[in-house]
DNA sequence: CGGCAGTTTGATGTTACTCAATTTAAGTGG
DNA sequence: CCACTTAAATTGAGTAACATCAAACTGCCG
């Protein structure tokens, strides 16, 4: 296995058998999978990955770092539509529309695996693991955007932003093995206040009295959860 | 076909062929077809059909009338994430979760039909229409999930009430012959404020500044627009 | 040292919520 | 046809939450 980084975001999720990026393909790959390996990206922190309405005949699956799909407005704002995380597809409907109906931005350096759409649907009958992992891709995101919605909709600036950071150290915890109470979170205060739809002076606010209470503190990119089952009595949607 | 009243709803999205409700099935049906027929079951309106965590084996799609689905919050408030209309799934995951994680309530009285999800399933591979139509139940509900998003993110009680207006008046004309400038919309405030995020008191203003600004009219159930442009430069995503 | 991006803080303004009263419309039973 | 009831919509007054504007502060990097 010498000149290969294995990908082991996209292996897990079951799109298929993800490379390196800038290796190259392995001399002796598993029998069945061999033609199936992605094209690899590498983008900046703060690039643009894809463009709303963009038409791509590729399916793109992040495989490392943190990136998120959004929605810009005409006046100037914009909404953060879901965060991504390495093994996320996406989106789920990708595989069946080529046509991107939001943007996605690189919040830290990431790397993105591109698989051709037309080789992913001609695997899709043969294979019932593809089908079960967009399957539970297409739940997922209902069900996250589902929470948010309620959560913009219904909820204040303490709740929606104690609800995000549950929702993303669940997220996390489920990628990694949970370390104590601190969490890596590569977010600005502006992405939070797009993400919450909130401003991010009072973004910054909030979060002034989530540290003065003793409930969380996110500074540096780490989140450090000081009092958990306050933040969930803040947080958790019932 | 005497004894027969078709389900058109059902028959043109793609999941299979409907019968009638409260008919007996056709004596001759098309070949091939004849075992996919769903179960039917009527709901008045304001009743619930499926609970928040449910877990059922069926499958559901929407025949006649208007329903939503919804979350309940612990705060009484609830927050409505979709208005199902006729020909709808309830939702494109349903079709490999047993779990709903959604309340679905009637809004008129409505007609449901009922799949067995491992007769779909099967029928899946076999059939690349099913195929089809569940890829682009699932992208709608993504993307108007999105621009919902974005509605209750960024903009005003204004903005987004138009949104919403404009949102429907979009799905129902894909559905009927557009008849003018008059919509059915079988809403009360409390509707839109729950699905706006906002409180039925203001709404009710909101729809006030509407009538005596000539942009639309919303009474008895029926959405008059008055001036579609000027609904179109308030609700309009860009 | 200067410049820049991000955060914090204060003062003020606006939007939408809350509470409460009134009006309207649609039954329902006498 | 007329009380009576009930759900929905409207209106007003007061308030809370969040936005906006502007200034100061921090850490980082060239």
């Amino acid at each position: 296995m010498n000149g290969i980084s294995l990908c082991a975001a996209c292996q897990h999720r079951g799109l298929g058998f993800c490379g390196a990026v800038l290796e190259t393909p392995p001399t002796d790959p598993r029998p069945g999978v061999e033609k199936h390996w992605p094209r690899h990206q590498l983008v900046r922190a703060g690039e643009n990955v894809l463009a709303r309405n963009q038409v791509s005949e590729d399916i793109f699956v992040l495989c490392i770092g943190w990136a998120f799909r959004f929605f810009q407005l005409a006046n100037g704002r914009r909404q953060i539509l879901r965060f991504l995380l390495p093994g996320d597809l996406f989106s789920a409907a990708s595989v069946f529309e080529q046509r991107y109906h939001f943007s996605v931005k690189a919040l830290t350096e990431i790397q993105v695996g591109r698989f051709g759409r037309a080789g992913v649907q001609a695997r899709l009958a043969a294979n019932p693991g593809i089908v079960a992992a967009l399957a539970r891709s297409c739940a997922a995101e209902t069900n996250d955007a589902d929470e948010l919605l309620a959560a913009l909709g219904q909820r204040s600036a303490e709740e929606r932003i104690a609800y995000l950071f549950l929702h993303l150290m669940k997220r996390i915890s489920a990628l990694n093995v949970i370390r104590e109470q601190r969490y890596r979170l590569p977010l600005r205060q502006q992405h939070i206040a797009d993400a919450a739809g909130l401003t991010a002076v009072h973004v910054s606010r909030v979060l002034g009295h989530f540290r003065d209470r003793g409930v969380v503190e996110l500074s540096e990119g780490v989140l450090q959860v000081r009092d958990l089952s306050e933040l969930e009595r803040i947080g958790s949607l019932n």
